[in-house]
DNA sequence: CAACTATATACGCATATACTCATATAGTCT
DNA sequence: AGACTATATGAGTATATGCGTATATAGTTG
């Protein structure tokens, strides 16, 4: 399979992908993928490795779990998440890489 | 240079995360991503392309310049802008395949 | 069943941002 | 300089969304 040409996507695609990156688009939900990276984890070890309420906390976990970003596990009293894109630390490295190179081209840029 | 492992990020460095993806996460902005795959294209261009006001697609060419998605080059009375970080096909790519699969798999959950 | 715990949700407020309309700026041509 | 064109910006409005507080739901244990 060689590089995709660069089919336009529908009005319909668009809408998903800007839905997609909204979902990433938030700190706090960054955070909670970021502690998921180790392995799941349920609300209450979530809460605390990020610091929020656990009403904030819940509710985001929520927005995650509809974008099938993450995934739900019910046990007992507890609820247990994990991320469930695997495309997703992917996705992170490509941005923290390309941040990266913009943060050093520019400070390239401020001297000469 | 082997794969990272899971550094976990800073503070400021998931904000730049974040802001990053909510660049991204609005419809018309990714029109005039996809409408400059092509090449570079000025904004009278790009407004017929995506079929936006002149003003409204003015302004999202410019925060896609501030966030050093896409690049600028004045010719005259013309402003033409092109895809500035190489890393945004790819990331397009990366979440185009995403959402497909995810697509793929929930027709394929709905039976049995 | 009653008390308790873990998680989810309803409501209200504050803020951010996308859009439109009108106008300003920058560059060209006569 | 003055008319004209391409692009950018300011102001105002409507909508969306994140957060905190309070409460509801689901599950467990005595």
């Amino acid at each position: 399979m060689a590089k995709k040409p660069h089919r336009p996507l529908s009005e319909a695609a668009l809408q998903l992908v800007a839905a997609r990156f909204a979902v990433l688009a938030e700190p706090m939900r960054l955070r909670l993928i970021q502690a998921l990276f180790d392995g799941e984890r349920n609300v209450g070890e979530l809460v605390a490795a990020t610091g929020g309420t656990q009403a904030n906390v819940s509710r985001h976990l929520q927005t995650l779990t509809a974008a099938h970003i993450l995934a739900r596990r019910k046990a007992g009293l507890q609820v247990f998440y994990r991320i469930g894109d695997p495309s997703i630390p992917q996705l992170c490295d490509v941005v923290c890489t390309a941040i990266e190179r913009q943060l050093t081209k520019q400070a390239g840029t401020l001297q000469t």
